[in-house]
DNA sequence: ATATAAAGTAAAGCCCGCTTAACTAAAAAG
DNA sequence: CTTTTTAGTTAAGCGGGCTTTACTTTATAT
């Protein structure tokens, strides 16, 4: 087989296992916490992407400034999020974790995680430096394509 | 650095990245077809798991049978399920994707499938058969996991 | 100074997933 | 043959996410 090919077979279906597991791990974890999954989505936002407005929360969970808005006031109830006023704005708001909900964000990251450690358990001591090594190129791959967009 | 250590934190590299980027995909692309992800997700159950009944349905989505049958009868009202009465147990009924319906799932496998090519895309022939090796080693491992259950 | 735009909120209403409870029909058990 | 269990459906009702519309408040442009 051509090296392509292989390459494409190999990452397909390395894509299948992980999705078939990942999501269902996810969707598990999520509704422990009793919030649902657009609000556990903002408060992942929140972690990666650093305090914001708004505006911002409803552009990339693709909602109306409205839907953001119900979302997070429903998360500021919860004290899992802290909604300040914004001193150079007033009209804005500035949206952060409290330190509640970057625990809850932290327990999600770690259960994502979890399958991981259990999966290094299977990997011996020979084939770990490859995998590693592996894994930096698939890591710094998909960095390039981040930058190209 | 030690070799668990590594292993393990290179992994979990690699999990943030897939994860970040595939279910924003997935999410995307379920919207595009109209169905919600429970009902899509019933989809891709039966391409996975092949035909069944009810019961087996409910089970899987953590719904009750009342939930299920809701769920399946708008999948048979759109012609993505097919649902036929089991001849060996008249109360029993046996679900299938229709050729409308696989081809959906087709469709979303596909699009899960475009981000990896992307990323091979950014591979050199000298590091793919590096990449293959450990994709192939990380799929047993990650088979060896699920036998253990 | 006035008009316009922008940031966010409130309310009404829709659709959807889900549960419980009540029900039908068929199979299995006694 | 009757009783009980199993497979699935139907209907009522709750709660959640989301949209549209209308509104308030603050900033910006003319």
């Amino acid at each position: 087989m051509s090296k392509p090919v292989q390459i494409t077979k190999s990452l397909h279906a390395w894509m299948d296992v992980f999705m078939h597991r990942s999501m269902r791990g996810w969707g598990r974890f999520v509704k422990t916490t009793g919030l649902s999954m657009p609000q556990f989505s903002i408060l992942m936002q929140l972690h990666y992407k650093g305090s914001c407005g708004m505006s911002e929360i409803s552009e990339r969970s693709n909602v109306t400034a409205a839907a953001a808005s119900q979302l997070v006031e429903k998360l500021v109830q919860s004290e899992l999020i802290e909604r300040t006023e914004d001193p150079n704005d007033r009209r804005a708001k500035q949206l952060s974790l409290s330190k509640k909900g970057a625990k809850l964000v932290e327990q999600g990251i770690e259960e994502r995680h979890r399958w991981m450690d259990e999966l290094a358990g299977n990997i011996s001591a020979e084939e770990s430096g490859l995998v590693v090594e592996a894994l930096e190129i698939l890591i710094r791959a998909a960095g390039h394509l981040e930058e190209k967009k």
